[in-house]
DNA sequence: TGATAACCGAGACGGTACGTCTTGTCTTCTC
DNA sequence: GAGAAGACAAGACGTACCGTCTCGGTTATCA
C-alpha cells in the first residue's frame, strides 16, 4: 500500500503551488525563476524538485489543479458537462467551462506553453482535453476531422490570443463558441 | 547613403540561415544554441548577434525567407493569390500555400514558438498574415469575427500539430482548408 | 542508568555499518552519499545520523570496529604489541599490524580522509595512534622529533599510496617498516 | 598558432586566483563556495567555471602558480636546487623551498586536499614532485625504495600537520630536512 | 597601389536559470 | 510513547545558454 502523503508534504505542496501562482500572475509567465517560487513559498529548493520533477511539472500541476474540477464533472458529473446530454451541448458547455479556465490564467497557460516545447501532444491532461473534444465532434459530425478539429480548438488557447481578446473587450469564451457552433452546424 | 551589404556580409548572412536551418532541421526546434550555429556556419558569434539581433530575430528572419515570395505574390501577384479574385478564392489559395511553408519548416516553426515567448503579435510577420486573413474573411462575412478568427486559422500552424497530422498521414493542407471553408460556409 | 541498546536498534546499527562499507568498497571513498547508505542498509535516514552523529562518525566508527582488537593488544595484549617488549620491537609490531588494517581497508580510509577535512587531530582515535608511536619513538630515540615523526608516520596512511603500492605490487606493509627502521637506526 | 591569452582574460585569471586565496585564507580550506569566489573576484560564475573547469581546477592552479618558480629553478636554475649539485644537496634544497611554501599555504593545501579526493597521483604537478624527490633518493640511495620514499615524505605535506607544528613552535621545515637527512643517511 | 575604415572570427565575459546533490534537522507515522 | 521513515531547508555544484563585448586581423573600398 502506497503510503499516503504527509502532513507536512501536503502542506509544502500547497504553498508551492500558490506561490507559483502568484508569482506567475504577477511577473508574467516568464521571468520567473523556480529558485523564486521556492523563496516565496519558503521552501528549499530541493523540495520543488522532488516534488514537481522540473519547470514543466510545477506548471502542468497547476493547470491541471485548476481543471480536476472540469475533468471530474466531464466524466461524472450531470449534464450537460457529463454523460447524457447531447454532443453538441456537451461540447459547447464544456469550452464554455475551458475557456473560462483560460481567461482566469492566460499566465499559467502562457508558462505552460514556454515550458512544454514540442511536447504538448505527450501530456496525458492536453490528450484527454482533445480525446473528449473529438469523441463529441466525431458524435456530431462524423464526416468531419474530429481529430483535426480538436487539436484546431486546443489551439486557440493561446495566452497571446486570449490577453488580445480581453484587451479588445471581446469575450473569448463567445468567440471560441461561435467558432465551435460554425464548425458543427456547417453545411 | 547607407552603404550596401558588404560581399563577405552578404555570403555570411547565407551561410548562418543555411547553417540555423539545418541544425534546427536536424536537431529539433529546441536543442540548438546560437553558438552551434556561430560554428556550423563557420562564423564568430558576434556575427550572428550583430546581424539578427537575437535568436528570435534569426528564427524570424529564416521563416520570412520561406515565405517571402508568398507575401510578394498576396500583395503584388496575380489572382487568385493576389487582388483581383473573390475573398473567398484568396484565402483558401493563401491558405494552401501556407500550409505548405508550415509543413515543409515544422523544425522552423517549433523553434519560432519557443523563441517568441508571448509576442507573437507583435511580429509584423504574424501581423501581416493575420491582417490579411482577416481582411478576405471580413469581406467574404462581415457577419463573424474576423479578427478572432483570423489568429484562430493562424494558431493552428502548431509545429506539435503538423509532425501529428503527418504521422497520421493526413494532410494538414487540406484540413485546414475544410476548416476555413466551414466557417465561411457556415449558415 | 543508561537504558541498554535495544535490539533493533542494534540490528540496525550492524546493518548501517555493513552497508556503509560494503558501499564504500564497491564505489570508492566518495561517491556515497548517506541516503545511499541508509537505502541500503534498509533503514530512513535519519536512524544513521540519531546513531552516528554525522558522516565523519559513520565513518570513524567503521574504522574504529577494524582496529578496536589491535588497539586493546596495546594496552592490554601481550608482547611484543603489548607492554613488556622493547620499543622497537612494539612499534615495528605495532606498524606492522596497522599497515595491514590499512591495505584491507584502503576504501574506509579514504573515506575517513575526505570526511575529517581539518580535524584529524581533534580524533580521539588518530591521537591514540599518535600518542603511542611517539611514545615509543620517545623511548627508543630520545634524540628525535617523535611528535612530528609519529604524525609522518601516520600520513603515509594514505589512501591513495595505499592502493599506488598494490598497484604496483609492493607490500605498503614493509615499505612502512622500512621506513620506520630507518628512522630508528638514523646515525 | 594558438592564439594567445587575451588581455581581459588574464586580467580575469588573476582576479579570480586573488579573490580565491584571500576567502581561502581568511575562511579556512573549506567554507568557500565558488560563488562566493566569483562575487569577490567581481566577475560571474561562469567565468571561474569556464576558466578552471571545477572547484578542484581553481585550486590545483593556485598551487601551481605557488610553487612555479621552484619549478623552474628545479629543473632549470643554478645549483643547489637546479642540476649540477650533488643528489642529497639538491634534495634537502628542494625540500627547505617546498616546505617553506607549504608553511605559507596551509589553508590552499587544505583546500586542495579536500577538492582532489583520492586522485593525487593523477595531477601532474604532484607527479612532477613525486618524479623529483624519487630521483635524487635513488641517485644517492639505490638501496632505498625511492618511490615510496617519495609519497611518504610528500604525505607529510599535510595542512593539518604544519598548523600543527606552527601551533607548537616548531619548524615544520627543519622537522622535514631531519627526515630526509636521517633516511638518506640510514645505515 | 597603398591607406583606412568597416567588418569579421574567435571567443571571453556577466548573468541567470536549471536540475542534481548532499548534509543534518525535524516532522510525521507506526508499532 | 519510543523509534523508524523519510520529507525538509539550505545551498553548493556544474551545465547550458543568451546577448554583450573585446580584440586583432581581413577585406574592400577610396585616394
Amino acid at each position: 500500500m502506497p503510503r499516503q502523503e504527509r502532513a507536512d508534504a501536503a502542506r509544502n505542496r500547497q504553498a508551492v503551488l500558490a506561490a507559483a501562482e502568484r508569482l506567475l500572475t504577477e511577473r508574467g509567465g516568464d521571468h520567473v525563476s523556480l529558485d523564486a517560487v521556492a523563496a516565496e513559498a519558503g521552501v528549499g529548493k530541493g523540495t520543488v524538485f522532488r516534488r514537481f520533477g522540473s519547470r514543466a511539472g510545477l506548471i502542468k500541476e497547476l493547470l491541471e489543479e485548476r481543471s480536476r474540477t472540469l475533468r471530474e464533472n466531464v466524466t461524472d458529473g450531470p449534464p450537460p458537462l457529463g454523460p447524457g446530454a447531447p454532443p453538441r451541448e456537451r461540447l459547447l458547455a464544456f469550452l464554455a467551462d475551458l475557456t473560462t479556465i483560460g481567461e482566469q490564467n492566460a499566465a499559467l497557460l502562457s508558462a505552460h506553453e514556454a515550458s512544454c516545447g514540442d511536447h504538448k501532444h505527450e501530456d496525458p491532461s492536453y490528450r484527454f482535453w482533445a480525446q473528449h473534444i473529438a469523441t463529441l465532434i466525431a458524435a456530431e459530425r462524423p464526416d468531419l476531422d474530429a481529430d483535426f478539429l480538436s487539436h484546431a480548438l486546443l489551439a486557440t488557447f493561446d495566452a497571446d490570443l486570449i490577453r488580445h481578446m480581453q484587451h479588445e473587450g471581446k469575450s473569448f469564451t463567445t468567440a471560441v463558441q461561435a467558432l465551435a457552433a460554425s464548425l458543427l452546424d456547417a453545411r
